[in-house]
RNA sequence: GCCUGGAUGGUGGAACUGGUAGACACGCAGGACUUAAAAUCCUGUUCGCCCUAAAGCGAGUGCGGGUUCGAUUCCCGCUCCAGGUACCA
């Protein structure tokens, strides 16, 4: 007898089915997933059977997982999807001969935890600690093949010790273009010392100085180290950042909706700070061109190139006589060859020459449309952005080219922060300044012969250039290289490329992060010596910001460097540690180095990262970024981390209703109505645990218990049963909806978790979780396991030679399943092994030499029951892990004839089998003498005969 | 708006290079075994028409065109859905 899933044993037997029982007892051998897949999760933990060394005759292959956060909610059965494609990857990649690194652990610091002791008091670490716990547990029963000994926690400070180290690196390093790479800053300080800062070619702050050798060495030491920041990739910079008052806190970017936190609704304001930044935009274009070289999905290449934003254009200078100083405003154009149809300067209202710009007369207005500006920006600006709107500064520009006046206005649609946040308008070819100068009456002036301004700016590049002094008459191309010319020429301009990417903030102000490794000293920061790392995090009496506004970390006691100076009172963002920890993998333990020359000159880079899109401009924007750092610095090998990569899709949740009767005054009643009759009543429809409900069946009786309120509902069943509704939505504890592998794997067993996990569809695509299904994968390994025994359940397997038809289905197995995970279709493997086991189960075939075989090539999908087969057919215990996949002769599969289709005119109307070998002549001979495709043809005159062979035959008339 | 995916039975999905659309499952219907249930097994299941049945006919992969002997697959135009992005000069 077979249990029945999820209930006890001997609870089940009933009074009346004892005597059944004892009767075919005993029957040991049924397929009981819970003892065989405790039995060899323990075996496998106790005899570390996927430990993996970092030197082996074998090629190298790394297999990483996004690692989770470990939040208080646990594993839905969402999270595992990723981690299960991935396990059956390593384990498919350790059976054809490679040497697999497979490792998992925990990007620990984050806001929930934080967030949890403000409430309660307790130290994240704690929280943490228990939540990865109890992500352990789940973990571990789905049965991976992850080698914990090399287990990261970004939060554990032999880890962040690391991070923190890879932060002094960044700290002492400057870009140098002239070898587009970055180095250490001390190269820089011997040139400034031999030359000055003639001849420096870096990625750096725009307010750097000018000075001789001379110069720099008479500067004093502040002076010195103040100028040296504006050149590190780590450095301080005044920015805008989301200050929220009355959380006392910094808020990100998604943290603020509508202008109010997301939590609690209190205003945000935009404030200056001072923040550690990272310099990324100097490797703008490297991470560019890397994206050329990975094996990624277009979408998220897509996003990562419109993140960089690389636009190739120019920068042109408009004189500003009245400026004084540096009397120009420089614009930043794609289209430099519409210069001439320049009607006006906009810049953006935060500009920081708009002040002196603005003439007493146009005061009041600049000022008053400033101010609107600035209450836009705080409600939702994206509401209204087709308004046009702006302000006449009263100031006017030359023209470089044509020596005219231009008049100078602010408009909200030129964005402070891109660009120079000052645009040349030229209504005739960009819309948007087209829309501007129809809107406060300025001329427009065509430029092209072949432009048609019909109510509309048209940007073509097509036709000659009009009204364009020295460009007119030429072609697009042309015109653009003479204008650049011109304007290098004559000092007003160059040819540019703008990033839309800017440098990224690496400061929070929270606590739980890693601290930074910097104190003040004069105000100026000064890295802790490399041998004090790590800084550890101290303890604080409460999570919250200071009463004068400081982060958290403010509020440590006796905290100073050398009992003396201020550290830096900020701590890391939530990706400064994800930025790097593959490396940690590879050498995990290792307390001289964030890993060895050795480990990395061995694993050197992971080859499939599996994870979710979510990251696409973040972490592995980040992550590509440090890790181009770290190879200039030479720690690294390779410059691109992650080889191949692939996105999992989301598992939304599936959500069940309930639908209660309401009298007559629209009150609910104690009455449920069928899904299918729920039109016939005025109802309200209720979430419905999805956990006791099946196939969209309703279980009365955990219904009734499932709320108190429910303890007497009466129902209006439908065919005897209460069908309940369904809807997808955000698989959320809210809803009821959320489904937990634990459960599952109880009820059906991990390995039938991970086969339905993948049957479910195709890896990358989203699909709300239905258990509805998960009864044919859970079959089919029941029915797997009945091919190893007999009807009284006795392990009984054959020393026979296979049969000719059953060496087919498994070489049709072992090819199948060699291509599916090659190209990593999962689901259809599944599909094929019931196919394979159904094949089996009907030539009652149960020879070792073909169910040996095929357990190897089902262990990557089912670990746990093939394992218990692999040792029940003799082999010593542990050893299918480290099996070898057999290898595929295509000769079993070779067939002397095929079952033709036979259409007609393109419709199929028999099918002929005829041997494989016959001539085109031969087949057409048969086809035509055909009674079926004879009939078909009506005595029409056959025009052609289209075979292909081992495909089809299509006769056309 | 723009970029990127996607749309196939009642449901999840398959069809890999243009070659038998709906594999494999779920669900449903019917049957066998059973006192009964569970489990297991068998049969049927794209839709419509016709029919006692067998068989047959027609339509069919979001919609409309096209290329081709042949299109879920390639091309053009559209609709809807999902994700990303947003006045980027």
């Amino acid at each position: 007898m077979v249990l029945p899933p999820g209930k006890g044993y001997l609870r089940h037997i009933t009074k009346s089915c004892i005597f059944a029982t004892l009767i075919k007892f005993p029957r040991f051998m049924d397929y009981h997933h819970r003892t065989i897949e405790k039995k060899w999760q323990k075996f496998w933990a106790d005899n570390h059977t996927f430990r993996v060394d970092n030197t082996s005759a074998k090629p190298k292959y790394y297999v990483l997982d996004m690692f989770p956060y470990p939040s208080g909610a646990g594993l839905h059965v969402g999270h595992p999807l990723g981690y299960i494609a991935s396990d059956i990857f390593s384990r498919y990649k350790r059976l054809k001969g490679f040497n697999v690194l497979h490792p998992m652990g925990y990007d620990s610091f984050g806001l929930p935890a934080e967030q949890y002791a403000i409430q309660t008091g307790q130290h994240p670490a704690i929280t943490t600690e228990t939540n990865i716990n109890r992500y352990r547990e789940q973990l571990d029963n789905i049965g991976f093949s992850f080698d914990w000994s090399r287990e990261v926690r970004t939060s554990d400070p032999t880890f962040y010790k690391w991070t923190q180290w890879i932060f002094m690196q960044l700290f002492n390093a400057w870009y140098d273009k002239s070898q587009d790479r970055a180095v250490p800053i001390d190269t820089l300080v011997l040139h400034f010392e031999a030359q000055g800062s003639q001849g420096v070619q870096a990625v750096c702050d725009e307010d750097v100085r000018h000075f001789t050798a001379g110069e720099w060495q008479a500067f004093t030491d502040r002076e010195k180290q103040q100028e040296l920041l504006k050149y590190r990739l780590a450095y301080l910079r005044e920015s805008t950042v989301n200050w929220c008052a009355a959380l006392g806190t910094v808020l990100a970017n998604d943290e603020v909706v509508n202008g109010v936190s997301e939590r609690g609704g209190y205003p945000v304001e935009q404030k200056k700070m001072m923040q550690w930044s990272m310099r990324i935009t100097a490797y703008a274009e490297r991470l560019l061109k890397g994206l050329e070289t990975i094996d990624w999905p277009e979408p998220l290449v897509e996003m990562q190139r419109n993140w960089i934003g690389k636009s190739v254009g120019a920068s042109v200078r408009f004189g500003v006589p009245i400026l004084g100083k540096n009397p120009y405003i420089e614009v930043f154009t794609t289209r430099v060859d519409t210069i001439y149809g320049v009607n006006a300067l906009v810049l953006a209202p935060e500009h920081e020459l708009v002040g002196a710009l603005t003439t007493d007369g146009q005061k009041a207005e600049v000022e008053a449309y400033i101010a609107q500006t600035k209450k836009k920006s705080e409600l939702d600006r994206m509401a209204d952005v087709r308004t046009v709107s702006g302000a006449f500064t009263g100031s006017h520009a030359v023209h470089p080219l044509t020596g005219k006046d231009v008049p100078i206005w602010i408009a909200d649609y030129v964005l402070a922060g891109y660009g120079t946040g000052a645009v040349m308008a030229v209504p005739s070819g960009d819309q948007r300044d087209y829309l501007f100068s129809t809107h406060f009456g300025l001329p427009i002036i065509p430029i092209s012969d072949a432009q048609q301004l019909d109510g509309q700016a048209d940007p073509t590049k097509e036709g000659c250039y009009i009204n364009s002094g020295i460009i007119n008459g030429m072609t697009y191309r042309e015109a653009v290289d003479t204008l650049i010319a011109e304007l290098e020429a004559i000092g007003a301009g160059k040819a540019t490329i703008n990033y839309r990417m800017r440098d990224a903030i690496f400061g929070r102000q929270r606590y739980w992060g890693e601290p930074v490794p910097v104190y003040f000293k004069d105000e100026l920061p000064q890295l802790i010596d490399a041998r004090e790392l790590p800084l550890l995090l101290p303890e604080v009496d409460k999570y919250l910001p200071t009463e004068s506004g400081e982060p958290p970390l403010g509020r440590a006691k006796n905290w100073k460097y050398q009992g003396t100076f201020e550290y830096e009172l900020s701590t890391m963002p939530g990706w400064a540690g994800s930025s790097w920890y593959w490396y940690r993998y590879m050498d995990a333990q290792n307390a001289e180095a964030f890993a060895s020359q050795e480990a990395i000159g061995y694993w050197r880079d992971v080859d499939l990262y599996i994870g979710g899109s979510e990251h696409a401009t973040g972490h592995l924007l980040y992550s590509r970024f440090w890790n181009k750092f770290l190879k200039d610095m030479g720690y690294v090998i390779e410059e691109e981390p992650f080889k191949k990569l692939i996105n999992q899709g989301m598992i939304q949740g599936r959500s069940n209703f309930v639908y209660r009767v309401l009298d007559e005054e629209g009150k609910g009643t104690n009455t449920f109505v069928s899904y299918g009759l729920k039109d016939q009543y005025r109802t309200i429809s209720l979430h419905v645990d999805v956990n006791i409900v099946t196939n969209d069946v309703l279980d009365l009786d955990k219904f009734r218990k499932f709320r108190p309120d429910f303890a007497d509902a009466e129902f209006i069943l439908e065919n005897g049963k209460y069908l309940c509704g369904h809807e997808v939505e955000k698989m959320s504890k809210s809803k009821y909806n959320v489904v937990n592998p634990d459960d599952i794997i109880e009820q059906y067993g991990a390995d039938t978790l991970r086969m339905y996990e993948m049957f479910l569809g195709p890896l990358e695509q989203s699909k709300p979780w239905n258990t509805n299904g998960i009864e044919g994968v859970y079959k089919f390994l029941r029915k797997f396991w009945k091919l190893f025994h007999d009807g009284e359940g006795n392990f009984v397997v054959s020393d026979e030679a296979p049969s000719r038809t059953e060496l087919k289905a498994l070489h049709k197995i072992i090819k199948k399943v060699e291509d599916d995970i090659e190209r990593f279709s999962f689901n259809t493997s599944v599909s094929s092994f019931m196919i394979c086991v159904n094949e089996l189960t009907d030539l009652k075939c149960n020879k070792r030499a073909i169910l040996e075989q095929l357990c190897i090539v089902l262990q990557p999908y089912a670990p746990h029951i093939t394992e218990e087969l692999w040792e029940l057919l003799g082999h010593a215990p542990g050893t299918l892990s480290n099996a070898s996949y057999p290898a595929f002769n295509p000769d079993y599969l070779v067939e002397s004839e095929f079952a033709y289709p036979v259409s007609v005119n393109g419709k199929t109307r028999t099918n002929l089998t005829l041997p494989l070998d016959l001539a085109q002549s031969d087949v057409e001979k048969a086809v035509l003498a055909n009674e079926d495709v004879q009939r078909y043809l009506e005595g029409k005159p056959v025009k052609k005969v289209i075979y292909v062979k081992g495909r089809i035959v299509n006769v056309v008339v």
